[in-house]
DNA sequence: ACCAAGATGGTAGTAACTACCAGTGCGGTA
DNA sequence: TACCGCACTGGTAGTTACTACCATCTTGGT
């Protein structure tokens, strides 16, 4: 059990894991992705390239690496089963952004969001990183689905909620790079609102968080 | 201009491009994906590793490339600008996947469908395959969005069509996925149009080419 | 004090990919 | 018909991401 077992070993461990990414993603921004390799990364953190490999298993990971992934699949079990699907999962997302990016003053963001926004850019302009990070998406589609089905496995009932999932994960992309573009200043959770509702129509979705009728999709 | 200047020269690149990559999908398939070499291929071939890097410039893209995308794009142009963007995209998928899949006999695809399957059952399940097949899906959503507007560059116009872009080709994914696991058997174009459906409505999409009620997403 | 286990480092090897240069056959031209 | 340009192909050497396999050291519990 590495979870539990020491919390000094875990401290450690979660202290050069934070380091490496840190500095890569400095690298990667300052340098360009291609231009760093990952031994740049290592020396730069004060380690060998093998322990980079042990805490990120490809160069990709080193940007890509979070822990927001599945906080949304969590959400989405939450949410009241009477509403369509991409309303439950547009408004998991849009709860999951506005606790991602909360405590900012003003035009500020927290250090946390700005190294978002890093590695967001990072994902965007590299070749690699996008596609991995969409790869990603897809991962976290599938745990949707899986918290939202829960315990009926009808296909057909599947295939609904594949095509909602990555229908809403797909419109959420389109809104992290729209952010991303305008440097972080605009609010999250409205860029996802606003994108939800040009993909899905407007009644989509709920500017307060009482059910209302569900439409398409159920 | 290497298009037309010689017939001969031309046919022969487009057949050994076309042999080395009928090659790689049967090794691909048969051996798996990561325990094939890119010189396994160049031998099957009867080609140096080297031409294979010619033609194919990284080992994934012996599996991705094809001439379909960019077909989606110029549809997407002839469709009535009066409708709602999912049901011009909607709409416009399902066509070319009505021209993708033409010409089978009852249950029987045609040899150019049984390649695209193939080709399609290892870009879902190797991971490094479908992770550049969906940032494929990003450039062709940006196509669509560059087809879609035309001229008329107002972010906000820009922000709905890629929200609506990319929720429809995330869709048209899903339907592609369910249609490999169902081994070809099923119709893509209805796959589709019922995945699209369970994302953005009943309404959204016409069993009929005849322009309906725009709702959503306009 | 001692042992189990986790974290780190080193070495060697594979494979994807990239210049750089050389040979060969097709295509138009004198 | 002879000739030159050019596209296509092949070879060599090198870089880099990544993977065993093994040795060392520190940490945590007995």
């Amino acid at each position: 059990m590495p979870d539990q077992h020491s919390t000094l070993r875990a401290q450690r461990r979660a202290e050069t894991q934070r380091a490496i990414q840190a500095h890569a993603v400095r690298l990667f921004t300052e340098r360009g992705y291609d231009a760093t390799t990952v031994t740049d990364v290592a020396e730069a953190a004060g380690v060998s390239p093998m322990t980079v490999y042990r805490h990120f298993p490809t160069k990709e990971d080193l940007v890509l690496i979070d822990q927001h992934g599945q906080l949304v699949a969590e959400r989405i079990a939450a949410t009241p089963a009477t509403q369509s699907l991409v309303r439950r999962i547009g408004s998991a997302l849009i709860d999951s952004a506005t606790a991602l990016t909360s405590g900012r003053h003003e035009n500020n963001l927290t250090a946390d969001g700005r190294f978002l926004l890093a590695r967001l850019r990072l994902m965007i302009s590299t070749p690699a990183l996008r596609a991995k990070h969409l790869d990603n998406h897809y991962a976290l589609q599938q745990a949707i689905v899986a918290a939202i089905e829960d315990d009926a496995t009808d296909p057909e009932t599947t295939f609904h909620a594949q095509a909602a999932a990555s229908a809403c994960l797909a419109v959420l992309h389109t809104a992290l790079v729209r952010w991303a573009e305008d440097d972080g200043r605009a609010e999250l959770p409205d860029l996802i609102a606003k994108a939800l509702a040009a993909a899905f129509g407007d009644d989509i979705v709920d500017t307060r968080r009482d059910a209302g009728p569900p439409q398409p999709g159920g």
